[in-house]
DNA sequence: GTCTATACGTGGATAGAC
DNA sequence: GTCTATCCACGTATAGAC
């Protein structure tokens, strides 16, 4: 009957899903510890206890939904062979996102928005995200000039890499400004001709 | 020695700068009324006689801005003659922008993720910025359409449009979450090859 | 470990004198 | 119109009982 190892208890747990909700839809400095602690059912203490500090919550929730949000890409890519259709498959996945969050936009983009000293722990964690869905785009890229060698021919594939990031961070933040689906369809299409013409 | 309308009166002026600097640099929830009054020099009551409310004065700030941001985009482009020229100088423009400002993004962006919700009257005058803007985007993609109709011949230029805007969006986020100019350098390179290729 | 109660600052906004 | 002084809610964080 061993429970495997139980690093996690409930009260943490409770207290890292509410933020997860709450720091995401209201924005970080929009929602405070009073919230979250009702939201999840615990005492004052009890959060006090489990983080240092409302900044240190803050990292567990950037740290968890780095994992969950990259998981979730990579899932998506997982439905796909080729890399042409592993970058198209980018597109709906926002879409859907976006509409389910009711275009509340990118977590780690609205951090760096709110917390403007680029030296901040938090930012760190928001670079970290953006190299490591860069990491993924280059693969990627990487995967279509190999399946498709007279395409990009000539083309720089790390150039390419980060067009397309630009595009996905243009799309959903456009899209959030406008609470609308049309710029993540506008990147897919320029997308599309990228990965055609080889731009 | 009649004075030209005395509508503005100092007080409302200072006060009116204080929020331009102080919102745009920190942030809009991290700026306080305090800090706007002691900033500007003038007292609480005083601010109250000109500004109902915080968010009051935050849409003074962003009309404001509008209009400053907007001219200062039409006086780069009047210093260049062709379609081609004045969109490739936007980059330029941006780059300058972002680096004196240490990287703090586009005021009306960083509004809209502060604010999180669609129908807040702050999020209105965003989505009236963004679309003055691309108005400004399509009249440039038309003048070059016109310059060089071989060149985006069959394009739709509204897509085109779209897209240009989608990579200004994005340049500007992502230099601002790296505090680097590298992808200002990367949307202008893009933007060179679609009005070169067409795509 | 979890709770209740509280400390202490600062937020936005007003009262009332001058 | 401008000021000083103040109100009250809420922010983060802690003390101390159980």
């Amino acid at each position: 009957m061993a429970r495997p190892l139980k690093t996690e208890k409930p009260a943490r747990l409770k207290i890292i899903e509410a933020a997860n909700q709450l720091f995401y839809e209201q924005g970080y400095f929009q929602t405070g510890i009073n919230q979250i602690i009702e939201e999840s059912g615990i005492s004052k203490a009890t959060f006090y206890t489990h983080f240092k500090t409302k900044e240190e919550l803050a990292e567990t929730y950037l740290r968890e939904r780095d994992v969950t949000e990259l998981d979730f890409v990579e899932e998506t890519l997982a439905d796909h062979p080729t890399g042409e259709e592993k970058i198209k498959a980018l597109f709906p996945g926002m879409m859907d996102w976006q509409v389910k969050s009711n275009f509340r936009g990118c977590g780690f983009a609205n951090i760096a928005v709110e917390v403007a000293d680029h030296e901040s722990a938090l930012r760190s964690l928001v670079r970290d995200h953006d190299t490591k869905f860069r990491d993924i785009l280059r693969r990627l890229v990487t995967q279509l000039a190999e399946e498709h060698p007279h395409r990009l021919a000539g083309q720089d594939l790390e150039s390419l890499t980060n067009h397309l990031y630009l595009l996905v961070e243009g799309a959903i933040a456009a899209s959030q400004h406008y609470a609308a689906a049309w710029p993540i369809e506008q990147a897919a299409e320029l997308t599309r001709q990228l990965i055609r013409t080889g731009a």
